[in-house]
DNA sequence: GACAGCCTCCGACATGTGTCGTAGGGTCCG
DNA sequence: CGGACCCTACGACACATGTCGGAGGCTGTC
């Protein structure tokens, strides 16, 4: 049932960020980036968590050539989306407000992020048409 | 190394979550409780996930009385702000942005929490020197 | 056509997680 | 006192995760 994005164990999600990166790419295209990042895998690793994570769907295969090429299926903004919102369901039952506050105080935000969420702002009292 | 928090698994999340609620409670009243939201689970289930928390530093236990009362020593912000950068460090190389922009336009915030937002982007901007 | 060099497939193994069951020891009622 | 009842401690077990090693199959080059 769970979202299969709900189930990537970190080290499977490290493996989809440099997928991410890459657009595309080889188990060994894969390692060489991982191993650029500093994390030192054996080949067989990554190539275990690709595999685990064809089998959750959340990357796929393409077999026809020699070295298979790998591409991710799910985007990252999906799997953030998924993830906040498991977060803010578990710690404060799905109400978002004190995440996005927390989030402004605690982390500093660029003057630029700021004019960004103020014309956020603006749209989203505009549209909205009031609520109980 | 990591953060204890880091390393709560979902079960014991939602342990330490009736424990938030509860304030503090023996193994029973965290039970009755995860009963009450529908997680059916065994007395000693509940039990071994108290005591993982408790060698994990995450719930405290008092021993005098009969029934052992726990308590947690990490509040729902701490693991909430934690988890939230471990996300944005995983998921936007720790930018925070993205995840604030993606929160606000992803889910519905009620006009009261967007009033709020703006009081703190005032204060924000305020506040701010400017950066590059 | 033999060897080096990559690649894939399969299986292994330690640890962590989810989930109990059972044994053994207080408490309290009749 | 004896039994019902609740509590804790300990151990077990299956499945998930992190991490490989080795067997065996193309490729390309002398």
């Amino acid at each position: 049932m769970a979202s299969p994005t709900t189930d990537l164990s970190p080290s499977e999600l490290e493996v989809l960020r440099a997928l991410w990166d890459l657009k595309t790419g080889t188990v060994r295209d894969v390692l060489n980036l991982l191993n650029e990042r500093g994390r030192d895998l054996a080949y067989t690793t990554v190539q275990t968590f690709l595999a685990r994570m064809e089998q959750k769907g959340v990357v796929a295969c393409d077999r026809t050539g020699l070295a298979h090429v790998f591409k991710p299926l799910i985007s990252r903004e999906k799997i953030s989306r998924l993830r906040l919102r498991s977060l803010i369901d578990v710690l404060y039952d799905g109400a978002v407000g004190p995440v996005v506050l927390q989030l402004m105080q605690d982390e500093s935000l660029s003057t630029e992020e700021i004019a960004e969420l103020q014309r956020l702002i603006d749209r989203l009292g505009s549209t909205d048409g009031g609520e109980g």
